[in-house]
RNA sequence: GGUCCCAUCGUCUAAUGGUUAGGACAUCACCCUUUCACGGUGGUAAUAUGGGUUCGAGUCCCGUUGGGAUCACCA
């Protein structure tokens, strides 16, 4: 039997990383199996539909390189993909789950049920529809009552059932209340549409929260009571913010499409997220999907919650980035040179030494910020004890410097390299009394991306002789 | 509150009942060096707690504590 796993997102509007992380055990489930991988948007609650959503989510399974094999885009043999356009098909099973016995039609308001719930805390709603006779039921709803179709729990004892994490969980039947299935305007509740189309789309794993184990007992009576093959269940626990709080939107925390904006790379963060809550059972922890494929295991699974850590996601980001081809990472650069400055740079050799140095793409904003206007420094920052300089030795070391770099024709950071070099060695200066004043004076910053030499290719042969001159002009 | 679940360095995690409890991020120190990075070397740092079982427990059992989830015509 082919596995088959789903990624049943409803739109409502992002990418949660969390949902991102589900989706992406569902594929490796699939995948490191051969199996196929189905996307199904689960739309059922009108109120929550945001438009646009479903676009979201193709693009996002789209940069991550999550391709689906089924879906609302392409379709597939068991299609719709949209619970909303298989509306009629789960009133159907609906109908026939009454008839089955799994479940029944019930007229009682939403208040009604909230009223006698607010008794105490303790209390379980008793649905008085349940005891109607059959006949009676199907009476009032011909003529054309209100109703919701509500499941049936008449089990006792308890359930028993093998999760692929957990493993195995017991739940009192009493403990189930009587959920609704389908509601009064017609649409299923995902408690029912989500166990209608796993089975009727041939879903073998599913993977989802553990917020839901507690009600998978539930799902469990449903396929019993027509007759079908529950799914292996796999419950993930969540991703959290911190030790008490899952990562959420309400809480403003990153989604996928936010850490994209703040210059993280999508492979890096797909890296990053497989991890939490996941080992491969060796010490490699750089993966590319298709790796992932290979070495994927559900049996490696974890059951305690994982913090998300932006600090170890901007490691891996830097060292998804310093992998990048250079040309690659030039190109990827490139947009943000053009947001940060408007000056005409040499930017092929900017990116390679940014390269190293950036964690986020975002980084290089604020590493280039000297690029476009030298800031407005003081001179003291010429003074450098490491270096063993100070205004002085700077005056003296740019204005020789000065005119060495005029009298260069190759400007590359090799012979400029050599050349300043040479000139500390006849003039019986240190390296660094000569190189520290002319980065400064490039600069205007303590630290920045490469050195002096680098600097000047960077700025060209005009800006930084233009350069020295303004920091002689500041040291006179 | 009932029920279910979880618990190893600050964080992500490894460890057929037998290891000096391992790795990674972060952090600190040193090396490299043209500042900063990159890279390299090393250090600090964990089995929540109390009982059992066992020759031997991070690992199995019970309790305690702490945390989370669930108890919607949301998913």
């Amino acid at each position: 039997m082919t596995v088959r796993t789903r990624f049943a997102p409803s739109p409502t509007g992002y990418m949660h990383i969390g949902n991102l992380r589900t989706a992406l055990y569902e594929y490796l489930i699939a995948k490191s199996q051969n199996g196929d991988f189905v996307l199904r948007i689960e739309d059922t609650d009108q109120k929550r539909y945001v438009e646009g959503a479903t676009d979201i989510i193709y693009h996002t399974l789209k940069q991550v390189g999550m391709n689906w094999d089924e879906g609302p885009d392409i379709g597939g043999a068991y299609g719709p993909y949209v619970q909303s356009e298989r509306k009629s098909l789960y009133a159907e099973y609906a109908h026939k789950l009454v008839e089955l016995g799994g479940a029944h039609y019930c007229f009682c308001s939403k208040d009604d049920a909230d009223e006698q719930k607010d008794e105490e805390a303790n209390i379980k709603f008793e649905d008085p529809c349940k005891f109607l006779s059959p006949e009676e039921a199907r009476k009032r709803v011909a003529a054309g009552e209100p109703y919701v179709i509500r499941q049936t729990i008449n089990k006792k004892g308890t359930s028993v059932f093998k999760d692929m994490v957990y493993g195995e969980i017991e739940i009192d039947y009493d403990e189930l209340d009587e959920g609704v299935l389908l509601k009064s305007d017609g649409f299923p509740t995902y408690n029912f549409a989500n166990v209608v189309d796993d089975h009727l789309m041939k879903i073998t794993h599913v993977v989802r929260g553990n917020e839901y184990i507690s009600s998978t007992p539930k799902y469990n009576l449903i396929y019993e009571a027509f007759g079908w093959e529950p799914p292996v269940y796999v419950h993930v626990p969540p991703v959290m913010k911190d030790a008490q709080h899952k990562l959420s939107k309400r809480n403003g925390d990153a989604s996928f499409q936010d850490l994209i904006a703040k210059g993280y790379l999508p492979e890096a963060i797909l890296n990053y997220i497989v991890l939490l809550g996941w080992n491969p059972g060796t010490e490699q922890e750089i993966f590319s999907l298709q790796e992932l494929k290979q070495v994927f295991s559900m049996e490696r699974l974890g059951k305690s919650p994982a913090i998300f850590d932006i600090a170890k996601l901007t490691w891996m980001n830097g060292c998804y980035i310093r992998a990048l081809a250079p040309e690659k990472f030039h190109q990827l650069a490139l947009p943000y040179y053009e947001k940060c400055f408007t000056c005409r740079l040499n930017l092929e050799f900017l990116s390679s030494v940014l390269q190293p140095r950036v964690e986020t793409l975002a980084d290089i904003c604020q590493q280039t910020d000297f690029l476009e206007k030298l800031p407005d420094y003081d001179v003291t920052l010429f003074q450098n004890k490491k270096m063993k300089t100070d205004e002085t030795v700077a005056k003296h070391s740019l204005e020789l410097a000065g005119r060495v770099l005029s009298a260069e024709t190759s400007w590359t950071n090799e012979s400029l390299f050599a050349a300043l070099k040479d000139l500390a060695e006849k003039e019986g200066l240190k390296n660094g009394q000569v190189l520290y004043p002319v980065r400064i004076a490039l600069s205007g910053k303590e630290t920045t991306p490469g050195g002096a030499t680098e600097l000047a290719v960077v700025l060209g042969k005009e800006e930084t002789l233009n350069r020295i001159k303004q920091a002689l002009a500041k040291l006179a």
